[in-house]
DNA sequence: CAGAAAATAATAATCATTTCTGATTGCAGA
DNA sequence: TCTGCAATCAGAAATGATTATTATTTTCTG
């Protein structure tokens, strides 16, 4: 594995922030630094790394694929609207992965994989601003009648 | 929601056998029996009757969906090679479940996921093939020094 | 049975990802 | 430092799954 520019790029932004970027977001940010860099060489070297283990390829339920350059132990934690993805550390989940180490052992398994969601503030607030624009139109026809 | 022949079919056809299809290998399987049906029928309607809670979607990014016409309580192992997705009861997996239901009350989460990943048989006896189709060639270098 | 609403088939469009091609770059050895 | 070749690249085209569109047909309700 020959050592490159766009690499190079590709894992520090990755590396920057914790937000799980999609390729195409990772994109998008890398062409501020290297305005030529292509789509497809941020697929292959994601593609890449993660085979080697160098960053987590999230694939989540959702319809993009997710990179993570953080490969300490945490979980994460996915809004089923928006799909952003956060990470969460809480202890109980170490047991339920603890569990399920124990788990595939026994049945002779290769792996586990398992996700919580929630909706995320955001679209938790979006959808709450919807629900009450809803409100009127109810309340016209009762009045009327 | 009307009552069609066509949300009949699929329906039926996705209870008859619990393999878990894509949709299109249900509209392969369908067209058997109603020729004209077309692939966006069953896409909107499988759409559809998981939002009903009628038919469970299981999805993984980069991935095609599956469909669940069984709701009884079961869970899931994949083939991380071909995507084959199969039924397992295991006891120590409720208790997994149990824990994660305990957990998502916690910590005030909507919901979780979880399954097993191992390679299906065919794919097994695939690469077992494939690892001996490649001996010959160090063997021959071997006795060749 | 009529008229409205819902659903359909067929097709086009979209979206994420992969593949292809010819040019460029990184690196091991002279 | 140069040379050659494999690895990698950019850009574009191809692919595969899914969703949207549209004109037509079916289902339901009264």
């Amino acid at each position: 594995m020959n050592h490159t520019v766009q690499r190079d790029a590709i894992l520090k932004e990755l590396r920057m922030n914790h937000d799980h970027p999609t390729a195409d977001k990772l994109y998008e940010n890398l062409r501020k630094k290297l305005p030529q860099i292509s789509l497809g060489t941020v697929y292959r070297n994601l593609e890449q790394m993660s085979k080697m283990g160098t960053i987590r390829k999230l694939a989540l339920s959702g319809h993009q694929k997710r990179f993570d350059g953080d490969l300490s132990h945490h979980f994460h934690i996915r809004c089923p609207k928006c799909d952003t993805i956060t990470n969460i550390k809480v202890d109980s989940l170490n047991n339920i992965d603890n569990e399920f180490k124990t788990v595939i052992k026994e049945i002779g398994c290769d792996n586990y994989y398992f996700e919580l969601t929630n909706l995320c503030p955001v679209c938790k607030e979006a959808a709450e601003i919807e629900r009450r624009a809803e409100m009127p139109k109810k309340r016209e026809v009762l009045s009327w009648r």
